[in-house]
DNA sequence: CTATAATTTCAGTAATTACTGAAAATTCAG
DNA sequence: CTGAATTTTCAGTAATTACTGAAATTATAG
C-alpha cells in the first residue's frame, strides 16, 4: 500500500512534531496513519506504508495502546488485528490530556507536595520551598480547572470558547445576578 | 556549591520531566535550578552545582534564553553574566505557552490548513481532509481560547478556576441575565 | 492436539542526541 | 589598544534511544 501524497504530508509532519514531544517519530506516524485513515489497518499494512519493520510497528502500536489512543478490532475471515484511532477528536483530546496528567502532573504534584512538607532549616531551603509551592498551586489550580472544563460537553464547550475574553464580563455579570436573584 | 538535598532533588526530578518532553535534562536541570534560587547564579556557579562542563551550561543556557525562560543581570563589580528564573509564575507559564504555540501548534496549524486547501480526488483523501479538518478546528479552538483566557489577569483566572464545572450554570445564567436586562 | 499464521520479545546494531575539552571569539578594565 | 577574563563554538566522543531480524510466544483453524 502506497499513501497518497496528502497522507504523506500529514504523517511526515506528525512523526516530526512527535519528536518535539517525548513521542518518538515512529508513533507519531504511526498515530497519524491511523488516525487519516477510513478503514482499520493492520501491522502489515502499517509496516508496508511507513517502511517501518515489522517489529517496529509492534512496538509503536504497544506504545500507542498504552496511551489508550488506537482502537482494536477484528474483521470477518481475517486473523489479524486491525487498528484504527477514535473517532470523536475531542474523547482523543481528553484521553490525551488524562494520560499526561497521570504521567507527568501526577508525579510533579507528589514531588512538590513532599518537598514543600520537609523541615527546612536554612534560608535557602525556605525560599525554594517558597517557590516550590507557587508551582504547586499554579499546577493544580490548572489541571483542577482542567479537569472540571473536560466533563462538559462539545457544545458547552464551544460556546465557552467564542466567549473568549468575555469570560471577565461574565463574571462580573454573575455577581449582578446573585444580586437581583437575592441569591 | 552544593545544593540542599531539598533542592537536589527537586533539580532532579525536573530533569526527568524535562526529557519526558523535548527539553534535554540538562536544560531541565538548570532551570529547576534557577527557579529555586533567590540569588542570581553565574554559568560556573551553575556548572559546579550540577556537575556539567561549562561549555555544556552555557548551550543550555543559551537553549533557555531561546524560550525566554531566563533573566540575564550583571552584579556590581563582576564580569560574569547572572542568570534568573522569572520571579511571577503566571508569567513564566504564560512565556512557555506562547513558545510552544509558536513552535509546535502554529505550524500544525498551518499545515492542515494547506493540506485542507488541496483538490481531493480519490475518497480516501477526502476523508483524511475531513479529519485533518476536525484536527484543525479543535486546535484552533482551544488555541484561541487560550490566547483570551491567557490575558487575563491572575485574579480573575483564580475566580474562574474556582468555578470549574460551574461554567455551565454561569452560561445559562448569562442567558436568563440578557433576557431580564432586555438586551 | 497439530500446524500454521500472527504477534511479541529481545539482543545486537544503527542513528541520534548529549556532552566535553580545547580553541576561537568576545568583552571590558586599565 | 592590550591582555586577561569570560563566553561561545565545534569537532570528537560518550550515552541514549530507535530500529531490525531472528527466535520465541501466542492464538486459532482444521
Amino acid at each position: 500500500m502506497n499513501m497518497t501524497p496528502l497522507s504523506q504530508d500529514f504523517v511526515l509532519h506528525f512523526g516530526e512534531m512527535g519528536s518535539r514531544w517525548g513521542i518518538n517519530r515512529t508513533v507519531g506516524q504511526i498515530y497519524a496513519l491511523l488516525y487519516v485513515s477510513e478503514r482499520p489497518l493492520n501491522a502489515d499494512e502499517i509496516a508496508d506504508a511507513l517502511q517501518f519493520s515489522r517489529s517496529n510497528v509492534s512496538m509503536g502500536l504497544k506504545e500507542l495502546e498504552s496511551w489508550r489512543l488506537t482502537k482494536l478490532q477484528h474483521l470477518p475471515n481475517d486473523r489479524r488485528e486491525y487498528f484504527t484511532a477514535p473517532e470523536d477528536i475531542w474523547a482523543i483530546f481528553r484521553t490525551l490530556a488524562d494520560e499526561r496528567r497521570k504521567r507527568e502532573i501526577d508525579p510533579t504534584l507528589s514531588m512538590l507536595r513532599d518537598a514543600i512538607l520537609r523541615g527546612a532549616a536554612n534560608p535557602e531551603d525556605k525560599y525554594a520551598q517558597k517557590r516550590m509551592k507557587e508551582m504547586h498551586d499554579l499546577i493544580e489550580m490548572v489541571t483542577l480547572w482542567f479537569n472540571e472544563v473536560h466533563r462538559l460537553e462539545p457544545e458547552t464547550l464551544k460556546q465557552l470558547m467564542k466567549m473568549g475574553s468575555k469570560v471577565t464580563k461574565l463574571l462580573e455579570m454573575k455577581d449582578k445576578l446573585k444580586i437581583v436573584s437575592g441569591k
